[in-house]
DNA sequence: AGTGAAAGACTGTGGTG
DNA sequence: CACCACAGTCTTTCACT
């Protein structure tokens, strides 16, 4: 009852939380050496992941490529302040316009945003930014040009 | 000649860009799938696969899982400020000791890093944050708390 | 480097406790 | 909810182009 005000994370058991270990280390990893890991046949493996991917929990399987060979060798992060107080709707609307956006979050402090770019090189960068300073009720930015990576570790 | 210092970029011929579009949007996709689709044979696939793997163009696969599922809702990106001039592998040591720390990044500007916390709640993130605060030559931060995720996207 | 074929492994469904 | 079994599919190797 009142299935609607619990919070998915109660769904998981030890088991779920177990697979979706295997999954984050090893997206690719087949249901029977999960199983093997967990202690479960292939298809209970199977029909647990398919219910994890169902309810949302795994929003999906990617490869994690080296961004310097894809030749995104430059990223920053910019801090956004707006005029007036828009709402999260509205930031997500008006950031994503800028396709070198690839992630954006609304945060406590005097910024509004913290937007994270990714482009090619530093002209690139400089012109990306030009664009989100032109967004509507877009105030003020503030860069932070990332020098090196330093950790990118994989989810906890 | 000098294959040192070809860029691993130039090693990667349109067919490999398409197999890596592919396996970004869905890493357990089949060979046989893949190939349809960039027009190969699946063991043609797997092969190149199997060299980029090789060659850490593709770093790995990875399932991505909702944070909030996991428990982890509270999120800061905190500006770290340093004693002295750090350097990229003191610091990836340092930084690296905070389980809560999920990715850093050296920047440019005032701050020397930007460090990415991702913690089970505001006590834990609090927590995570004063021992940041306790390694040596950490000077000072400046954390922004995240309120909500706005854009997330995959890569380009 | 790519293809096609073949053996073995894996997936995915249906039945059962 | 998990297991077993089985039919279909996929992976992976090998010989050939």
């Amino acid at each position: 009852m009142l299935d609607v005000l619990q919070r998915p994370v109660d769904r998981l058991d030890p088991l779920d939380r177990q697979i979706i270990g295997c999954l984050t280390r090893d997206a690719r990893a087949t249901y029977a050496v999960i199983g093997d890991e967990v202690g479960l046949s292939a298809p209970a493996v199977k029909r647990r992941v398919d219910r994890l991917v169902a309810d949302g929990v795994i929003r999906g399987f990617t490869a994690l490529v080296d961004p310097e060979v894809l030749g995104w060798t430059t990223e920053a992060y910019v801090e956004v302040f707006w005029e007036g107080t828009p709402s999260p709707l509205e930031l997500r609307r008006s950031l994503g316009e800028v396709p070198e956006v690839v992630g954006a979050w609304s945060v406590t402090g005097s910024a509004d945003a913290l937007v994270h770019i990714l482009a090619a090189d530093i002209p690139h960068l400089e012109e990306a930014i030009e664009r989100l300073r032109q967004q509507p009720n877009v105030h003020q930015t503030r860069s932070e040009v990332v020098l090196s990576r330093l950790i990118d570790r994989a989810r906890p």
